[in-house]
DNA sequence: CGACCGATTGACGACCATCAAAGGTAGTGG
DNA sequence: CCACTACCTTTGATGGTCGTCAATCGGTCG
């Protein structure tokens, strides 16, 4: 699970070795999906100084009543951000896929209020905030695009909220597949139906709110439906009409260009 | 049910007019809870120009995929924002009290994938955007605080997932109720611990995830076990303690000052 | 090969939804 | 002032979705 449109294939997942310079060029494609910048600014964010770092799955990227100090690029892997209750059971808030920028405002808030976590093999670009803050002072379409980006991630999590206070496992699940399907391929990692989901599915219950048990039933059903297919990790598509409406699912709260929304 | 240290009491709900400047020096109140401003900051957040309205419960006050215009600050009421399924079934994804800044950041993005509507008799201060950008422009640290108030409502709407995705019903209604005692203490709305929360069970139950008839026979074991007590639209705390234990409440995602915070 | 982790299956029960109806309360108009 | 209405709260009965517990199966890795 990489980037393709990168060039260079990232970190220990893959076998080939990571360029420095990667990651403010990642992070420069994945602001502009949704902020247009002029030269001058791509060349500041461009260069940034980037940290790049691997993580095992369960290792945490940011623990939890930290101080934020670097905003994240996630260059590979699957990550996700939790909160746990004293009982243990954890509910994950957000899923990132490659590309996804996090903490991008971070140093706003004193601490973290919840922890993020590698959920899969993950390679990391960390950029150090005093250089975001920088850029951010000097260009104000970069800061802007920083704050979009921040807000985008509000939206996603409204609409998880709704996934999971008002919609059924069955929807739930459909849910969550349409939404990565449609952030993956914003990043060129969806083909031929098929994405690559490192998860398993005690933390896709952990994501939905329901039970592994639950989850695992559940699928068989979207299997058996004729909805999707698995193998290993990989989510093979078979019916995304369906899947769609199932879900209700409606991309507008993603605010992708238009192309990224509009699948088959 | 009007912010008490306001000196004036706001429109509709109330007998009293509303002062035209009230607004503004609202929102300097709401940012310097979790933003120190120095004189020149603070004068410049006044100086924003403010227009009021009434509304009644249920009207919109932004709707969906409307154009954001302008900035929303609660003056008095309860409102919320809100996603619907195709089905008819609403999740209500924030409640807003008075004080609430809303939409400080909203014309990052092109549409608002959600709407916010009145779900008490409401009075707000509406804030052109075009001003709120200039202010901000001007100085950064206003900027900044502007942003911090909508990463702090995106703290809260982690809360909110962990608690509709992983509490039972019991302590979920138990948490949702401390979460409104510590908003409402920061802005003088809680004494004698006491609170008015206009709103119906079919409003609390679209917050939380639940059905009517069962926020009503949890409510019922609320009472029933010495926590809460209610009269028309207000609710007396009982037993914080044991409330907030049963909720497992936290108020650190909250971001407010230690004050308050420690209730009790 | 054995250990471990994750997926799967079964049995059972609880929590919560659904449907339907009755009681309270506020607001309206005669 | 009272009747009427609309909405909210409350209650009861019933059932389904989903959680819990426990065991088995399958694949991976050392």
């Amino acid at each position: 699970m990489s980037l393709q449109a990168s060039g260079t294939a990232p970190g220990r997942a893959s076998a080939t070795p990571v360029r420095a310079d990667m990651g403010s060029e990642l992070l420069l494609r994945k602001l502009l999906l949704r902020s247009p910048l002029d030269a001058d600014e791509q060349a500041a964010v461009r260069s940034l100084p980037v940290e790049m770092a691997g993580f095992d799955a369960k290792q945490d990227l940011v623990a939890e009543r930290s101080h934020v100090a670097k905003a994240c690029l996630l260059i590979d892997g699957i990550a996700g951000r939790q909160k746990l209750l004293s009982d243990g059971s954890r509910q994950i808030v957000s899923v990132y896929v490659p590309g996804d920028a996090l903490e991008l405002c971070a140093q706003l808030l004193p601490v973290a209020d919840c922890g993020i976590s590698a959920l899969s093999r993950c390679s990391v670009a960390f950029v150090p905030q005093a250089a975001l803050r920088a850029v951010a002072a000097a260009y104000p379409k970069v800061e802007a695009a920083f704050v979009r980006e921040t807000l985008v991630e509000a939206a996603i999590l409204r609409e998880w909220l709704l996934n999971v206070g008002r919609r059924d496992a069955y929807s739930r699940l459909a849910h969550l597949f349409c939404e990565i399907v449609v952030r993956l391929e914003a990043v060129g990692l969806y083909a031929d139906d098929c994405f690559e989901l490192p998860l398993t599915q005690h933390e896709i219950a952990d994501a939905t709110g329901l039970t592994p048990v639950h989850v695992n039933r559940t699928m068989q059903r979207l299997r058996a439906d004729g909805l999707i297919e698995t193998r290993r990790s990989t989510i093979h598509v078979r019916n995304w009409n369906e899947l769609a409406l199932i879900a209700d699912f409606d991309p507008t709260y993603l605010y992708l260009p238009k192309a990224a929304s509009e699948l088959h």
